[in-house]
DNA sequence: CGCTTATGAATGAAGG
DNA sequence: CCTTCATTCATAAGCG
């Protein structure tokens, strides 16, 4: 993700698709797709939904099942714990702050309203009943916040000493 | 996420003011700080602890709760690695030494081969699930073999086809 | 000034 | 799920 908010960018120099060795380095066609689904709402894909991902990315390189699922649980626990960091006393008082229940379902009150391509593509991914599947879009924005924001305002001198509690 | 796409610019951090930065530059005070907890012992900080830390570093100059969390992520991954290195051309004649010392791309060379034929392997395989999955990574250095999932019944498999659109 | 080094940031992969 | 480790990328700092 970008840092914090402040432009910086990167580019990854993404090339590879041929991926040398190693750990598996999405492309940039395949990190679009699993973004696109991810801010679908799509969180925690079945096994199926992850083969047949995987078997469309394959297409743009080469990619595994446990790549795909590893690329879910990790998006989706770190904005968890982007979130977590995030909230907490400080906001920037410009925007509204978004006003966070506690750890989690702070999705709940977006209202996502995706009409674009993806809802489509979703569609065609068979959805096993039984299964405990949320489509409870849960993203909001991608690609701004992250931890926390500095207040940058005028705050009060802390104590100069730490005490932390632990060790 | 967004990194890759296109583009780059990034702002000049003009070296004097305040700036805006690209990437956060501990001040000397805040420095100190982080080494002497570190030196206390503290290695990886809760969520609070990272808070109070950040709020008592913001003091001397602006810092975000993501700052403190990789300097302690880093400084704690780059003591271990510095050790490790050391302990490779100490002793330890067990362990083929990796040789090369000097930069950091050791595992540069150790490129297994992987048969491509494993991606198309798997999407053969009609695994499915419709009940709670479990995944277990079997994980194979070289390259091969991938997930092992325990699960129950689950026979039929959906319709695979999925055609994403777009992009 | 260009190169090397130090280090912030990011993220794939596990472990528990 | 949550936390942690390892590795990588990009860039600011340090130096000759």
């Amino acid at each position: 993700m970008d840092q914090d908010g402040v432009s910086g960018f990167c580019m990854r120099k993404s090339s590879s698709s041929g991926s040398k060795y190693g750990r598996w380095n999405p492309t940039t066609e395949q990190l679009q797709l699993l973004t696109q689904l991810f801010k679908s709402g799509l969180r925690t894909p079945t096994i199926d939904q992850i083969q047949n991902i995987s078997s469309q990315l394959s297409f743009y390189g080469k990619i595994q099942t446990k790549n795909v699922f590893y690329w879910f649980q990790n998006h989706k626990a770190r904005e968890r714990q982007k979130r977590r960091k995030l909230c907490v006393n400080h906001i920037i008082p410009t925007q509204n702050s978004i006003n966070n229940t506690s750890t989690q379902s702070i999705g709940e009150m977006y209202q996502v309203s995706e009409p674009d391509s993806v809802v489509e593509t979703l569609q065609l991914f068979p959805l096993n009943s039984s299964d405990r599947l949320r489509w409870h879009a849960n993203e909001c924005r991608d690609g701004d916040v992250m931890f926390s924001y500095t207040k940058g305002e005028g705050m009060e001198h802390p104590p100069l000493e730490l005490r932390l509690s632990s060790l």
